[in-house]
DNA sequence: CGGTACGTTGAGTCATATCAACCATAGTGG
DNA sequence: CCACTATGGTTGATATGACTCAACGTACCG
């Protein structure tokens, strides 16, 4: 059925539009990771890979949405990034040679291309300014994991939740009607903020009631933006 | 005088007996950074250099300890991780370009050398080992960074300092009469576990009535490993 | 000797977690 | 087609961990 065929997106047309790091590879080295690569899809609900397990590859985003966690020793997820379309995950535990450290799920349904870890290390040894690329990403991420650190450390939930909220407009980005482009549960909110759930359903109403959003289920309506900033930021 | 002249470490000594991530260079590049670098000294209390500037360099420990740091809003420090002799710390804000997302303070008086950012971007480029490790190197404090957020996020502060002592008795050892070897004011401590001082204060105190450390002004001595393994962990 | 930084303790408060009950929705199987 | 179950959302009541504020002790330093 024609519906239902999948066209497996070639490396250099996917590079291209969502601007992937593969975008700092030759022609000839993309063609090699579009040889190599073996094309997956999944549903939401699906775990790309669990945490602790060895992993032999790593995974390119081409459609959809992950969320990338650890498990707490209760049992509970703690967020530790989101994945989209142009990005890589799991190549953290590739390169530094440990299991991984987090578990990966869909949240929306993907399109993911999962490639051979050899060719990652093979591109590192001969693209030097892949290599650069790549440390500059991780240094990237590295940056961000220390202002979650300190965040966590200090604000209040009430703070973070709104700084989160920014954070997923920044970027998911809104639709034409301002509503958020992510679809989360309560509980999966929570486990991003690093609280309870009802935690996250009793601010989110009080944000409500002070006009800073609006609530249709899972959909969230961002309206006052500067306020959020407000409560997210500071020195309170 | 004899006891204020300083021998300016060769890297190639200093790698061999450190570990340091130079130990992957070759004889003729640790010649170059010899060349390059720049010998610096000092004192507990300095700092190396501060959040948000530009740095035109990273900086290798010979001697002493350094906590890293962010500040929050409101001015509390929020420690990100600690450097001793080996480690290299600023390279994560020359590597992604950006401007130093931490400050760095001197624990323990320092020997440092600063090496130019143009040597390290070089060596990436013209030694694929050289960047693989660095890679390695940064994966790897992302993965701790991962485990950090997950902590502050889900354990009690009990719990985490509990684990910060372990942490610190993995890192810096225990003298042969089982003193922490790295002293800390209980504010550090609170600023790494990422709590009020008083807190620190308070529960370091009950630990030493449950016989899990003996406290003589900061030397902290480590009493029941076991014991702190257990609250740190589990389960609560 | 006074000053500054650090450590300690107590008391009171508040944000947040926990526990419990209940509703809504959707998917499942008989 | 309907009960049944699971999952997620909501609200209220209660408990408590941890923070804040304040006072005071201690030690070192110029």
């Amino acid at each position: 059925m024609k519906q239902n065929e999948v066209h497996i997106p070639f490396c250099d047309k996917c590079a291209l539009q969502t601007g992937s790091i593969f975008k700092h590879l030759s022609g000839e080295e993309v063609d090699q990771i579009n040889y190599q690569k073996e094309f997956r899809q999944y549903r939401r609900g699906d775990i790309l890979y669990h945490e602790g397990s060895r992993i032999s590859g790593f995974y390119c985003i081409n459609k959809g949405i992950i969320k990338v966690f650890k498990t707490g020793l209760d049992g509970k997820e703690q967020i530790i990034r989101f994945a989209k379309p142009g990005d890589i995950i799991a190549y953290r535990s590739v390169l530094s040679n440990e299991p991984a450290c987090t578990s990966a799920k869909v949240i929306e349904d993907c399109n993911v291309c999962f490639i051979p870890a050899e060719i990652l290390i093979s591109f590192i040894k001969t693209n030097s300014n892949f290599a650069l690329e790549l440390l500059k990403l991780s240094c990237h991420e590295l940056g961000e994991a220390n202002s979650f650190i300190t965040d966590i450390a200090q604000k209040t939930v009430r703070e973070r939740l709104a700084e989160i909220l920014l954070f997923l407009v920044n970027d998911f980005g809104l639709d034409n009607q301002d509503y958020l482009q992510i679809t989360l549960t309560r509980e999966e909110l929570a486990n991003i903020v690093g609280t309870a759930t009802e935690s996250v359903i009793r601010l989110l109403s009080e944000f409500k009631s002070d006009r800073l959003v609006e609530l249709n289920g899972r959909k969230i309506r961002i309206m006052n933006r500067k306020g959020l900033e407000k409560i997210s930021n500071v020195f309170n």
